[in-house]
DNA sequence: AGTATATTGGAATATTCTGCCAAGGACTGC
DNA sequence: GCAGTCCTTGGCAGAATATTCCAATATACT
């Protein structure tokens, strides 16, 4: 992880279909040991993977929400059903687990209002162990980044 | 947006990098229809970039914070200059307007608290505008999707 | 049915990927 | 200071891939 690999990993979460030559160029380094680079990163578990960034509205699901959860009971039995059963659900795009006074934040997307709340009594509520269900709807996307900050 | 421009999305979000002859073969078409139809949807703005998914942590970055912040007054000039100044701090990867009771919803990372604290204290309450702040840290990632569910 | 439009598949060309090898640079122990 | 070792680099070549063009097919509309 010296100056290059992360010149090489900031150039990849701008364009992730960068072609290996550009991003040789863009580095300053000649095509083969830009690759090597690129592939020990993935192996390294840096880069996770690649994804198409597509806009959700295009997509059929304009609405955002934000979901914040807490269970009834916190014994491993529980949560790991929990966890297992979010993972199965695809209109659930994110999941973090939380200090404070929930446990665990959904970011949850829906063609509509109406599709949200089909989402909460059918999928929502068929998991044990909820004790709360909190939503918290988002108007709108002010910012969406995927490229983290430099380091330092 | 027919059925075959859904699945190309779809192998899309699932892996970014795939060559346009894979992506051909997964969909059932020749290359050439194939790429013609990627570019149309790059231009319509359905796919709107690719990226390369990355650890945070391996990339120095651990903790992540969901912040919610409220505005003192909610005229033009003050919503404008926060969303302005959002955008530029590079340590907030999204940001959503909320319905509720507070205004703005961040996602932000930080290498460590001492960091994010410092983050709150010289970017945060730099921006002029701000009524209040309300940290939620964010113990780990149980899921982190970037693939939309299938329509309908 | 018949025309017009849009979409497809295949061939040819240009570009890119990727493995191999020799050369250059940095670090070690002496 | 010097030789040996290790790691990384750059260039080359064969293979794979992307991309453009054109004729042919399928689809929609009248």
């Amino acid at each position: 992880m010296d100056r290059k690999d992360h010149q090489i990993v900031r150039a990849l979460m701008h364009d992730g279909r960068l072609s290996n030559q550009d991003l040789a160029a863009a580095v300053n380094l000649s095509p083969s040991p830009c690759l090597r680079r690129v592939r020990l990163l993935e192996e390294r578990g840096v880069i996770t993977g690649y994804a198409a960034l597509v806009d959700q509205k295009a997509m059929g699901y304009p609405i955002t929400v934000f979901v914040g959860i807490r269970l009834s009971k916190h014994d491993q039995a529980t949560v790991q059903a929990f966890e297992r059963a979010i993972g199965a659900i695809d209109d659930i795009l994110d999941c973090f687990l939380m200090t404070g006074d929930i446990d665990y934040l959904l970011r949850v997307v829906a063609p509509d209002l109406d599709g949200y709340e089909r989402f909460v009594r059918e999928r929502l509520h068929a998991i044990d162990g909820i004790a709360s269900i909190d939503t918290s709807l988002a108007y709108g996307v002010v910012k969406q980044s995927r490229v983290l900050p430099l380091p330092g």
